[in-house]
DNA sequence: GCCGTTTTCGGCCCGACTGTTTTCAGTCG
């Protein structure tokens, strides 16, 4: 049984937790913390790295975190690992879990009455233990028993769209208020994460107490959880939590850039600036020879980096590339021409072929790509071989009618990959089609290496144009399921075959984290709504953000042709794209 | 525990708010 990745990850993490709640030193803490957030992140197969022994060279990976690293990849095991966590159920990790409990309460709890699972501070809450402990208070029982609560109903997560519908009504508000000056989105929404924990505004004003007034007295505030002069929290009705800073004119730019984050990039900004001989924090740098700040830019500038598009800031590599001035221009909304992946009532969509097309051509795009679902996924209404047929029939026709040189349906299927990889349609057919949209629909627990097999035979067929929704994921709802994302991006570099980035919000499937190493491999990506509504091909917005988090440029993404690029480029053969 | 054209030792980001306190610890971002 091998290690993986996300073990390596997860016991790094655990280790921090367990020294924090220990006393550790907090920056022997932060050495596990970052250790883990590297090893995540690094691009490569640092599994095999550490197995082997090989882990040299890696910023951030000293001595200490090597050998434990070799320890855990070649022997499954790590006894520094097991001995701190002896004492403590698995249950124990989810305690951290509690918004407003954090390492010390933690173990206050855990040593004063041997707390160690959600269930059980419950119930000492409920029964007023908790409340007594010295450092706690009816307050702050209280607070704990409603984080539980919270807890069991959402998790605390919410999708990118539902945090960009309510952050912009929010934003719209503030924006009107006579006092404000300038306001933003900043946070996990403002870098298209595609789930959020909160909301973060930031808005300039030269009356920041009446701002943090007027936001608590909001209708849409169902809650305060906090106010003061210049920061006020609010929850609202749907649970999700909304934090507003208010600053000055001049502060504007460092607090949109302090809260709008990662926080480890803002690590990373920090140090270079101490470099300069400067302190960053969110009001401003300190120090001598200051420079003139407007806007973000103008930070960045100072610090000798281009422009970090706010998608990018996650420290993973964009601040060495903006210091060497060769970050990527990114892929905007306004380049996508067409999209491929959509569906209609012929299959399992809301919106006929007309109306889909209408829609489409409403939008400003160029082609419509149509893509119901095969006949091996009947609880979609799934096309089977002649049904299929008509409908290529009735595209030539709607073509014939409503088509021309600014606009056009391309005929498809979203093909079913069969549980032993093979397609739902045979060659002759999917050869008559304009494009193909291969996904995974049924038998979703094979293991890693049948899944990932199955998925590459698939990519093998010359009439696959493109892999659909590549984990199955449904965020919140449902994990992905387990594939070699290295190997599959590998194949599609071989194969020609592109690797679809589906928008839909519940699915932003392949994860942005993958496809800067699928860009540099020469893979193309196809932005995809997997509209099943005429509302749906909106998602294409969502779409271009997150294909922005996974650095990609315009010529990256096949559906940025124009109408006569893409129809020549899809009479090519595979192997000539 | 990590790192180093300021350092191989001594730093490592820090401010706002809450609650439990009588001057501050803990949490969050």
């Amino acid at each position: 049984m091998s290690v993986t990745r996300e073990r390596l990850v997860e016991v790094l993490e655990e280790i921090a937790l367990l020294l924090e709640i220990q006393g550790e030193n907090p920056f022997k803490v932060r050495a596990y913390r970052q250790g883990a957030e590297i090893v995540s992140g690094y691009d490569g197969d640092i599994v095999a790295l550490a197995r082997e022994g090989r882990l040299e060279g890696i910023k951030g990976i000293g001595e200490a975190l090597r050998d434990k690293l070799h320890e855990l990849a070649s022997t499954g095991e790590l006894e520094f690992h097991r001995k701190l966590r002896a004492n403590y159920p698995d249950t124990f990790f989810d305690l951290f879990e509690i918004e407003g409990l954090g390492p010390k309460k933690i173990a206050a709890l855990h040593k004063s009455l041997g707390i160690a699972s959600i269930p059980a501070l419950k119930e000492a809450c409920q029964s007023g233990q908790v409340g007594e402990l010295p450092g706690f208070g009816a307050k702050t029982q209280a607070k704990i028993l409603e984080a539980i609560a919270r807890r069991d109903q959402s998790a605390g997560a919410y999708r990118l769209d539902e945090a960009v519908t309510a952050a912009e009504a929010i934003l719209e508000v503030l924006r009107l208020h006579p006092e404000v000056l300038r306001a933003a989105v900043a946070g996990s929404t403002r870098r298209s994460k595609e789930l959020v924990h909160d909301l973060d505004f930031i808005v300039a004003t030269p009356a920041p107490a009446e701002l943090t007034a007027f936001f608590a007295t909001r209708p849409f505030a169902a809650e305060v959880i906090a106010q003061g002069d210049t920061k006020c929290s609010i929850r609202l009705e749907s649970g999700m939590q909304c934090d507003l800073r208010a600053v000055s004119n001049d502060q504007f730019p460092f607090a949109l850039m302090y809260f709008t984050g990662s926080k480890e990039h803002n690590v990373a900004i920090r140090s270079l600036a101490l470099k300069h001989g400067w302190s960053l924090n969110e009001y401003g740098f300190t120090g001598e020879n200051l420079p003139a700040v407007h806007d973000e830019a103008d930070i960045y500038r100072a610090l000798g980096l281009d422009f970090v598009p706010p998608e990018l800031r996650e420290n993973r590599g964009e601040i060495e590339a903006a210091d060497e001035g060769t970050l990527p221009r990114l892929i905007e909304w306004e380049n996508l021409r067409g999209t491929f992946h959509n569906h209609t009532t012929e299959s399992d969509g809301r919106a006929t072929l007309d109306q889909m097309a209408e829609g489409a051509r409403e939008l400003g795009l160029q082609y419509l790509g149509i893509s119901d679902h095969s006949k091996s996924s009947p609880q979609a209404r799934g096309l089977d071989e002649e049904r299929l047929a008509a409908q290529i029939e009735k595209i030539a026709a709607w073509n014939r009618e409503h088509g021309g040189p600014q606009f056009r349906l391309f005929a498809g299927s979203e093909v079913d990959i069969l549980k032993d990889g093979s397609l739902d349609f045979d060659e002759e057919l999917l050869a008559r089609l304009d494009f193909t949209v291969a996904s995974v629909h049924n038998v979703l627990n094979l293991d890693e290496d049948t899944m990932t097999r199955r998925i590459l035979r698939a990519m093998e067929s010359p009439h696959i144009t493109m892999l659909g929704h590549l984990t199955g994921r449904m965020l919140l709802r449902r994990d992905a399921y387990p594939v070699n994302h290295e190997k599959i991006i590998d194949c599609a570099a071989e194969t020609r075959t592109v690797i679809e980035l589906n928008c839909n919000p519940k699915r932003f499937d392949m994860d942005w984290r993958w496809w800067h190493r699928a860009r540099d491999k020469g893979v193309l990506c196809s932005i995809n709504p997997d509209a099943h509504s005429v509302n749906q091909l909106q998602f294409l917005r969502f779409g271009a953000s997150v294909a922005r988090k996974g650095w990609l440029r315009r010529q990256d993404v096949i559906n940025t042709k124009p109408l006569a690029e893409i129809e020549a480029w899809l009479k090519l053969p595979k192997e000539k794209r």
